[in-house]
Parts: C-alpha cells; sequence; structure tokens
DNA sequence: TCCTGCGGGTTTA
DNA sequence: TAAACCCGCAGGA
C-alpha cells in the first residue's frame, strides 16, 4: 500500500462522526477502554470489549432517548458535592457519584454530606454549550464506536465501583451492627432504651480481621500468595478479614454479600483469575477491564500522588473520610456506638453507616501508621493487595480544571502507549 | 433497590 | 427539525 493510500485511508478512519451512514470498518488500531473520556473525543474500541459493550464510563452518564436506536445516548449527570463546600483534613473535597435513576437521585440529594453533615448538591454537567457532556455509542460490524461531544466542566465523581461498594459497604456494616446488637442482647440481656453496645463487644472485629502487610505474621509476612484480589483489597481497605476469614463461616468479618461483591469485582477485574498477561494489540475483549484496572492503579487516578505508589481507583474522588483518629481512639473498646449516629439530623438521612464511621477511621490510620509502601512499588500483578492500602493516602485533591487539567488518560493516548503501557506506567512508578 | 436500555411523548430553539 | 428532557416499562444484578 502506498504510503499516501495509506494516510488517506487513516484520515477517514479518524475523520468519522458517530452519525455517519457508513463507519469505517477498516480499522487498524482499535483504542483501550477510555474510563474518563473528555472533551470531543472519538474512540473504536473492539466490539468484544465488555467495558465498551457496556457502554461504561467512569462519569455518571445516564441514558438519553435520542430516537436512534442505533445510536446510544447518554449525557452526564455531573457530580454530587457538598453545598458548604467542606474538606476533611488535607483539603479533600467531597464528589460524589450522581445517581443514575431519577428517584434514586432525588433520594440521594436529600442525604447529608458525610463529612460535614450539610447538604447535598448537584453540580450539574455543562460542558457541552451549556448543555451536558454527552457520549455515544453505536456497534457497527467488530467495532464499538464512541464518541464524545463537550468537556466536562466538573470534578470527576467516584466511579460506579466506589459508589457500588460503598453502598455495599454501608449495607453490611448496618447488618452486622443490628446483628451484633442482637446478640449483646442475650436472652438476658435487658434491653435498656438509648444503650449503646461498646464496640469491643462487637463480633466484627476489625483489629482481629485486619493482617496488616508485613506486620505481626499477616498473610504478607507470612509468605502467603501475595496475589490477593481486589476484592480482598477492598476489603482490607475496609480493616476486614482476607480470604480466609471469608471462608470461614464462623467468620467475625462480616456479610457473605460483601465478600460476594468484592469476589464479583476481582473476577471482573482479574478476568475470572490469575492475572494475565497484557493483551496483545487488537485483541482486547477480556482483558478491557484488567486493562482499565492497571491503568487506574498505576495511575491511581491521582496522578501526582505523593509517594508515587499507585492506588486502585477506590478511595480517592468522593472519598470522604477523614482517617484520623477520633479523640478517643486510643482505647477503641471503650468506643460506643452512638445510638443516634451523630450525623443523622432531621431531613437528612446519613450516607454512610456512622455508628461505624469511627472505627474505620481509627483502624484504617492505624493501618497507615503501621505500613507505609515501600519506595519501590510493587505493580499490581506483584501484589495487588499493596495498592489497596497505599491507595488511603492518595486522593484527588485538585478539581481537574480545564486550564490546569492533568488527564494521565489524555497524556496515555499522546503518547500513543499501546499494551505495554502497564508495564512501562509500572516501571515508571518509582519515578512518581 | 438501583442500573441500564428502550421508546413514547413534550418542549424549545 | 433536532436536541434536550421527562416519564414509564422491562430485564437484570
Amino acid at each position: 500500500m502506498e504510503p499516501e493510500d495509506f494516510e488517506s485511508e487513516d484520515k477517514d478512519i479518524l475523520n468519522w462522526d458517530i452519525n455517519d451512514v457508513k463507519l469505517p470498518q477498516d480499522v487498524k488500531k482499535i483504542d483501550w477502554f477510555q474510563e474518563w473520556p473528555d472533551s470531543y473525543e472519538k474512540y473504536i474500541y473492539s466490539s468484544e470489549d465488555r467495558s465498551a459493550q457496556r457502554h461504561l464510563s467512569s462519569w455518571a452518564m445516564r441514558n438519553t432517548n435520542n430516537h436512534n436506536s442505533r445510536i446510544l445516548k447518554k449525557s452526564c449527570l455531573g457530580v454530587v458535592v457538598c453545598s458548604r463546600d467542606c474538606s476533611a483534613k488535607e483539603g479533600r473535597k467531597l464528589y460524589l457519584r450522581p445517581a443514575i435513576c431519577d428517584k434514586a437521585r432525588q433520594k440521594q440529594q436529600r442525604k447529608c454530606c458525610p463529612n460535614c453533615d450539610g447538604p447535598l448538591k448537584l453540580i450539574p454537567c455543562r460542558g457541552h454549550g451549556g448543555f451536558p457532556v454527552t457520549n455515544f455509542w453505536r456497534h457497527e460490524g467488530r467495532f464499538i464506536f464512541f464518541q464524545s461531544k463537550g468537556e466536562h466542566d466538573h470534578p470527576k465523581p467516584e466511579t460506579k465501583l466506589e459508589a457500588e461498594a460503598r453502598r455495599t459497604i454501608k449495607k453490611a456494616h448496618v447488618a452486622s451492627s443490628s446483628i451484633s446488637l442482637k446478640l449483646n442482647r442475650g436472652p438476658e440481656a435487658k434491653s435498656v432504651p438509648g444503650e449503646a453496645p461498646s464496640w469491643g463487644n462487637l463480633n466484627w472485629s476489625f483489629q482481629e480481621s485486619l493482617h496488616l502487610p508485613g506486620g505481626d505474621g499477616g498473610p504478607l509476612a507470612a509468605g502467603i500468595p501475595q496475589q490477593k484480589s481486589p476484592g480482598e483489597c477492598f476489603l482490607k481497605s475496609y480493616g476486614l478479614g482476607g480470604a480466609s476469614d471469608l471462608a470461614d463461616p464462623t467468620s467475625t468479618v462480616g456479610p457473605a454479600e460483601l465478600y460476594e461483591k468484592c469476589k464479583v469485582s476481582s473476577a471482573r477485574i482479574y478476568g475470572g483469575g490469575d492475572l494475565l498477561q497484557p493483551p496483545v494489540a487488537g485483541v482486547l475483549s477480556d482483558y478491557s477491564d484488567l486493562q482499565t484496572w492497571n491503568k487506574n492503579a498505576a495511575l491511581g487516578r491521582n496522578p501526582l500522588n505523593d509517594n508515587g505508589c499507585p492506588s486502585y481507583a477506590f478511595p480517592q474522588a468522593g472519598w470522604p473520610y477523614d482517617f484520623s483518629p477520633p479523640p478517643n481512639a486510643l482505647d477503641p473498646l471503650s468506643q460506643q456506638i452512638p445510638v443516634e449516629p451523630p450525623s443523622a439530623k432531621a431531613g437528612c438521612l446519613p450516607l454512610w453507616p456512622t455508628p461505624g464511621a469511627d472505627l474505620y477511621e481509627e483502624k484504617v490510620h492505624m493501618d497507615f501508621n503501621s505500613y507505609y509502601p515501600p519506595a519501590t512499588c510493587h505493580s499490581p500483578q506483584e501484589d495487588p493487595f499493596l495498592f489497596a492500602y497505599t491507595s488511603y493516602p492518595h486522593h484527588q485533591y485538585s478539581l481537574p480544571g480545564k486550564s490546569g487539567k492533568w488527564n494521565f488518560d489524555e497524556e496515555m493516548r499522546y503518547m500513543s502507549l499501546d499494551h505495554y503501557n502497564n508495564e512501562m506506567l509500572l516501571n515508571l512508578c518509582p519515578l512518581r
């Protein structure tokens, strides 16, 4: 093929529009799935790409009827923030993911800020000429064409995975508290109105279930295979137990539901088992999630991480919690479950399991005090477990402002990184 | 309970 | 006429 022909063909491939009658089918290079598409971008994914098949986006996109069954259109809902613009320590801001369902979103906005109890507000997306940014998906032959129109003018919300995990954790904790309350109130236990059980009596013992990396005989220190699943990482992140805990029906870890959710996440991310080699170019399908995860892990979605270690996408934007210990944290056993959640104010439903908030804070804080990642980072392949631990201190501090935006996704694209980007990123890791 | 996709219908520029 | 938006429904997790 003559170079000129190639160029013109390339131009055709680049110049397509989602509304074109005919889209290019001679696609030589398909794109990695983009979790945070922004600006006026176009991508061509493999029809085998699971994320593309699901029309996923980490932006909160809702379906929009464009009366065209061939082209799926979705518009951005923006981000939910605290109307008081509160900040946790280190200036962390709250960026919650707007619920996609209208009713759920209305309900969400009646809830209060988990950080300051202030009302939440939805920042609508106005990045496309005053209207929400729109994403278009079109399946055509072996490819899935994606086009975004507009540039998000708001911070990134928490990802779908984060939001789901948050809900699950909330459920799990509520369930756990409920069970513990019942257990603690044995037949002889008297029901005293307003009585608050001691944390020390709770079956859900974070202290016991936590295995610190490199700590006192935890899984890592004991030389147990370090290839933990992200699911476990989630649990670890929350101070929950590892696989052994989960497999044990008598475990004090928590509801099986949580494990199932994490297992699903793990399977999704890991392709159902061990980590796989990076995909060869053009064969994206089952690896897309892995790639997305790897990229997120490598980037931490917080490119300016202080220690440069990658983090799983879990705790960053929208992670409202201050992990410093409460004043009475030195005596965890003396902590009480507030019968009336501190954040539960009239007309304001708590977003998080407030009764355990202190507990989370306390334990996780201890984790990070006792374990800091080494200067040389491991890849997720080596130790994804580590990521969950290292991830907490990293947060999305700054808004992705249009002027000073530092979008690594974009940078990666410009760098024309192919499937080796994972390794390359991980090699870059110690430099950051 | 929520997400997702679909599609009928309305409003507005 | 196109685009945005509202709403309800169904299937699925």
